[in-house]
DNA sequence: GAAACTATTTAACAAATGATAAAAAAGAAA
DNA sequence: TTTCTTTTTTATCATTTGTTAAATAGTTTC
């Protein structure tokens, strides 16, 4: 997805206030299974996802827990880091080659006190992020780990083929085993 | 909780911004019991808590599952109404006689278009909220239910004397029975 | 204080999930 | 292809949680 599309989908902004965005952004390749953010470690950038797949995922105890996956024309922030300048408790792993457009957060952050609308940009951001997150922990909350595999398919239904089976069994909240319980008794 | 406090603890403003933003404001006194936000309503408002204990819940089957609790100091948003302009799908109840300051959503938008700093102070609103979000959610998808009741307990210790623990259990994605029978075993 | 109502706990059984190990299937490499 | 490695499924048993119903504790009302 090209860099224009991400931003105006947020909130669309004149060409002027676009390209100091724009200004800011570099474009990088990096390969499967590159660490793009380390758990404990001050990150200094964000990145908006042009092509690939990624996942948010920190330990409990010996085991990798994922939280978050993202595609094609969405963000990968360490909320922590951009929000509170701290270090978050995530590393961020790419699960495809991925073409990403590179952001330094210290950059964005001038912009926003400098540029109304891209102030206003930044809310929206906050804000776009917000409702997912609320979305996430609702279909936690109140649905089973059934339904909330069901959801995912219909929501995003080729990361079945993206993504591997352990990986979004923890998503979900469940062990890989109950996830493999699960989808024999859906056959 | 005073509201020049809640306004600066978001975000510091000069006098000038958070004038034009108390001048919005109105307070209200309404009783516990009251429910303040209705599911599939346009909501045109948002609250800050100057005193008092809220909760937010919606139905999945029959049964009420409590997804928020605010207390003084925090905001009272319904996230779709706010963001999208949606209809949200939570029904909002005062768990005591409340005190509120009560601000008109179109009010802060026009605001946010009209002086840099509140945009800014909008947008760090909602970060924070995002930040706790994804803290939920984590807690959600990694702890078990009795660490969650344990951490509850650590983060908001009198919560226990004010909200009734069939609100809790639900908030922590459980039944009553069992969060009766983790209180039985940590005794 | 007694009665009525609400909130919380306890008990018994069913269902779902976790942990561990082993088998099967799928994919990658030689 | 054949071998090696990784991923996914299946099996077994223990633990947790859900469901329903009844008992107890706590509040409110008269």
């Amino acid at each position: 997805m090209e860099i224009d599309e991400i931003i105006d989908t947020i909130y669309p902004l004149t060409s002027t206030s676009k390209d100091l965005i724009k200004k800011s952004i570099l474009q990088t390749k990096l390969p499967k299974g590159h660490t793009l953010f380390k758990a404990n470690k001050i990150e200094t950038r964000i990145y908006f996802i042009k092509k690939g797949i990624a996942r948010a995922y920190a330990y409990s105890e010996d085991n990798q827990i994922t939280f978050w996956f993202g595609k094609e024309g969405d963000p990968i922030v360490s909320m922590q880091n951009y929000v509170n300048n701290q270090k978050g408790y995530e590393d961020v792993e790419l699960l495809e080659d991925c073409e990403l457009y590179e952001l330094k957060t210290e950059k964005l952050q001038k912009l926003f006190l400098e540029d109304i609308q891209i102030a206003n940009w930044g809310r929206k951001f906050s804000e776009l992020e917000l409702i997912k997150s609320e979305e996430r922990l609702i279909s936690l909350q109140f649905n089973t780990a059934t339904e909330r595999y069901l959801a995912l398919l219909k929501n995003y239904p080729s990361i079945i083929q993206r993504v591997q089976l352990s990986h979004i069994a923890s998503y979900l909240g469940i062990t890989q085993v109950s996830l493999s319980r699960i989808r024999a008794k859906l056959k």
